[in-house]
DNA sequence: GCGGATTTAGCACAGTCGTGCTAACGTCCC
DNA sequence: GGGACGTTAGCACGACTGTGCTAAATCCGC
């Protein structure tokens, strides 16, 4: 049945068989051969799907991106911006099995993006959204001059990626609840101008 | 002349060879051959300094750290705690060349160590002494119960962590000016209660 | 049922990998 | 000088890599 499942159907498909790869030995292990004997196909015919390496890889870590902003775009957002962004930016955190793959792959995939082009043009991209999310919700949060957003975005952005990092790399330590705490603590420092 | 370089110095130029393998071509590259290349060695030669490619890598991974804390400690840290601080969680960050040779290899380290269990020893032990050293000053600048102390030292450390993280992926967008700013003010709100 | 197109499987090639092993080389001590 | 030993170089092996290519199997419209 071949025309059953479509084309993009059949990519997608790949694509968790390259993160599955990926979480279990890493990037490196994530050749043609290990890819299709994960999604239980022969090396020729993943080859007929994906005609090289690259375009797999580069698909795959497009898919992380894809899979992220379809949940955002799905999920209930109060309208109160403080409780917003809450919810919005834990969407980033690896606060359940589905967000930690997530996040193990995106890792994974930046740290390649360092030394391969192509990665690194779909790591940009994402990274250039993300900075314009967090430069969103500080705007919504606070009412600060130009250089100071600019700190503050870099500051939310930059405490965001450190946690979902410390999640990946020190799951037993950067636990979900820890992690809500923190990102709480940082709204309620960004709203209030309370301290202590 | 075999005698006049002592073991470690041999060892310690390898792991540098590493490392400009690794920021250039990325750990996947960082074979045997590829770093022996490097060195100016033959392959048959590294071996007899490092018998497999696994106490290479670690070396090399242990050697980042090394480089840090030699450097910490050799630094000039004024009495005065915020300034102490500062001067050093600098040092932890991507500020000049040599932090950001330290940084690039780090991360790249790091990403292997999710599958390399020797390299995650190493990247455990480094990762705890950072969370220390967080705690440490979170405990020398603030004055906050132990649940509130613990939030605190988390964010700190993440944010450190994702400054330096974001300084390797975009170099362009982390200038180290903008890394020092927002270091600069994290530790500001922590000391001062003052905001906005 | 059958032709034709598409999907699948698998081989071939040239390259790299880690590592075991041997042979030449250098220097040092006696 | 000569023997011994630490160092260096390099080959060999089996395994794996990405990719080009060819043959078989499968399904579709008719």
């Amino acid at each position: 049945m071949p025309k059953i499942v479509d084309r993009n159907e059949r990519r997608r498909e790949l694509a968790e068989a390259v993160w599955r790869v990926i979480r279990q030995d890493g990037v490196e292990q994530a050749s043609v051969r290990n890819v299709a004997r994960e999604a239980g196909l022969s090396a020729g015919s993943l080859r007929h799907i994906f005609s090289t390496q690259s375009e797999l890889l580069q698909f795959a870590m497009r898919t992380v991106i894809d899979r992220v902003e379809t949940r955002v775009a799905g999920i209930a957002v109060p309208d109160e911006p403080r409780a917003a962004a809450q919810v919005v930016l834990e969407q980033l955190l690896p606060l359940d099995e589905e967000r930690r793959a997530e996040n193990e792959v995106w890792v994974a995939f930046s740290a390649r993006a360092m030394v391969d082009d192509h990665l690194r043009a779909v790591r940009d991209d994402a990274y250039d959204r993300l900075r314009g999310a967090a430069e969103h919700w500080i705007r919504l949060l606070t009412d600060l001059g130009p250089e100071e957003q600019d700190v503050e975005s870099e500051r939310l952005f930059s405490l965001i990626d450190g946690l979902a990092l410390h999640a990946a790399l020190r799951p037993d330590a950067a636990t979900p609840e820890r992690l809500k705490a923190v990102l709480a603590h940082h709204l309620d420092q960004l709203t209030q101008g309370g301290r202590r």
